[in-house]
DNA sequence: GAGCAGAACTTGAAGCGTCAAGCTTCCTGT
DNA sequence: ACAGGAAGCTTGACGCTTCAAGTTCTGCTC
């Protein structure tokens, strides 16, 4: 086995250096490629991004016949008010499109654990429902699933790396998905003042 | 909007509570949830999981029209010598399985950028070789592609952040694949003396 | 108060990945 | 030297996601 690069983000392949044009936003010429350790780091996460979300699903599959998007959905569900949410709110926790997410309700749905019901307060929405069933389904998944969250991620990690992870993790959304940034000042203040959610 | 939780990983679904059996190795009943900091942590990650991938494959679907995965095997074979490789290796170098590898390189030989030949050593191994048409376009695509990788992650982080993610990284790989564990030993040494690590 | 842009969702079709089979070729033991 | 099993790869079918319309409803604007 000799597999020793991955891609080229060090100068191996191109040759083309355009010598600083500094205008950056048409992605086209920049030579501006990888540090050695900068690469690394790059090769590691996009391991992780590809792996990680592989191994949960196997997990879940496994034990509980549903998939990791399929688990985010009921569990959202089962700590909404009234387990219950409008798709589009629901989509949007679940970093899902609303497509995806229609498909995927109904495929809950036809399994007993989710049901659909016009909004009231708005004709176009529709607030999908944690059913009873649905419940019983996440409270007996969840316990395996975190037990998995830990083994891969967190367990292996140092507290000071989990903190890293938290704030390099906000950084990336925040380039990734600008938009989203006012959702990623909520939640957790970094010292933690337990047991009290039930705000909204 | 009011989307706060996203998943029961905090205790707040399940009443079950086995009071330490501490056998951790059968994954159905340990409450061990995740405090509020580590959950914090792993919402983002998921976050980067599910949504740096798309980010990545929009870029390149949009400005080469090939997905990230195909990239990947481009950038693979620009960097082995010969520009050749065996579909095992490249599958491992991706990521990816063999039967999908198998379906992309058929894709990529019908766009005329790879070709298979059967490998002179190993009757039953295919080598995979890019053409020079091939090294053409990843010749092109990768400065943008590069150019996006650093938008949207390496140059959000500080350099000790793009440390401490190589290290975290590879933690979770260890954790996700422990058989690719001599893989992630290769590859840049030059990490300046790690304070901390071996933890577990 | 009528029309119109856009928001919220659904649906069907097309594309891609996974899974299970199947086909060669290689290796090991006897 | 040959049988059995394993390694390497390919293929077809199935399921899930995305994409592009299409529908219904809301809120503006004139």
């Amino acid at each position: 086995m000799k597999l020793q690069l991955t891609s080229p983000y060090t100068e191996s392949v191109s040759q083309v250096h355009e010598p600083s044009t500094t205008r950056d936003s048409s992605p086209s010429q920049q030579p501006r490629w990888l540090a050695p350790q900068e690469r690394d780091a790059w090769l590691r996460l996009v391991g992780v991004v590809i792996k990680l979300p592989t191994a949960l699903d196997a997990q879940l599959q496994r034990d509980a016949g549903i998939s990791l998007f399929e688990y985010q959905v009921l569990a959202g569900l089962s700590e909404a008010p009234d387990r219950m949410l409008r798709m589009s709110d629901l989509a949007e926790l679940t970093n899902g499109s609303l497509s995806r997410l229609s498909h995927v309700v109904k495929r809950l749905g036809s399994r007993g654990w989710v049901r659909r019901e016009p909004c009231p307060e708005d004709g176009r929405s529709t607030n999908a429902i944690l059913t009873d069933e649905g419940l019983a389904k996440i409270t007996a998944t969840a316990p395996g699933h975190v037990d998995t969250v830990r083994r891969l991620v967190i367990d292996a990690l140092t507290a000071a790396q989990v903190r890293s992870l938290r704030e390099i993790g906000t950084r990336i959304l925040q380039q990734v998905d600008p938009a989203d940034t006012f959702r990623l000042r909520r939640a957790a203040p970094d010292a933690p003042a337990p047991g009290q959610e039930r705000s909204r």
